[in-house]
DNA sequence: TAGACAGGTCAAGATGATTGACCTATCGCA
DNA sequence: TGCGATAGGTCAATCATCTTGACCTGTCTA
């Protein structure tokens, strides 16, 4: 997430260029989804660096967060993840006390994560970034645009299981 | 990019769940952003894959071919990576003869980055799958919504920079 | 009771990013 | 003419992570 020393021109820190962002023409759907997606995880790579996470520890924190109480099996699907990819960070989260498993009393080979109040809090900031940058994005261009924003990330989400 | 064995449900491959696109609030848009940025590098990323090359390969084959001549340290900042980052995918590119690298005249400090026909083919295919997911999307939700997806996309780019 | 299910773990090998240091040319300008 | 900035290229150590593949425990359920 650092930039190197050689990388780093003298100005100052990650300028992130003038890149245009029109002009592309049947491309420029691409190199927006690019950008945005870039400007949206930024701010909370930032962050997680310097816990010393990653994005995954994000998504694993968001999704529990968003379902609490889900289980290994469906969180890992979720994320369209191996279990064992998934072991070391969520090992990791648990560690740390920001994610909890207990077990189910009526299912007892089920897992049931929940967030702990640090977990929790944590979540709350990293995600928040991202509202904040969406909610403002959302007011300058109006709630019609944004409607269709919405409406083509779930085609685009929804064509790719087809 | 492949699914463990372990991981893989008997059922079939990557059923990617049934993973509900709504009800998620104000944080619908992060989720929306998550799925719908999977599914448009799904299929580039196997492709890639079976190539052994990964998702940097495309990117830099991407703006290359937007930005036919660009120089190194454009394309750096452009991707906003180090330069040790971008060294090795791009060195690998240029000895699988996919990009070329020649002085320019004028500037002889300055190299011009383009890519090889093998490379605009790769290209091509990669990003080809991409504009057809967006076209599709977009015809299924209408203009205005496409529209919209744009907007919000650049507003978030945007807003990033300040 | 057998088999499927949820979960957890280990080990090896490959990959890739990161930091940090160094090197060559070349160009612009004072 | 000579110095500093620019563009580019490379090496090496470290660290993190993913991958494949194997193995293990319980717990349900038909």
């Amino acid at each position: 997430m650092k930039r190197s020393s050689g990388a780093r021109v003298p100005g100052t820190e990650a300028p992130s260029a003038e890149v245009q962002l029109s002009d592309w023409g049947e491309n420029e759907p691409l190199a927006l989804l690019y950008f945005g997606f870039r400007a949206v995880v930024k701010k909370p790579d930032q962050e997680l660096a310097r816990h010393g996470l990653g994005r995954v520890h994000h998504r694993i924190l968001f999704f529990i967060a968003r379902s609490p109480g889900l289980g290994t099996i469906e969180l890992l699907r979720t994320l369209d993840v191996s279990k064992q990819a998934l072991h070391g960070p969520l090992r990791r989260l648990q560690r740390e006390r920001l994610v909890q498993s207990v077990r189910d009393p009526d299912n007892a080979r089920q897992r049931r994560l929940t967030l702990t109040p640090r977990g929790r809090a944590l979540e709350r900031r990293l995600s928040g970034y991202q509202r904040g940058l969406f909610a403002a994005a959302f007011r300058s261009v109006g709630p019609a645009d944004a409607q269709g924003f919405c409406a083509v990330m779930r085609a685009l989400a929804l064509e790719a299981r087809s």
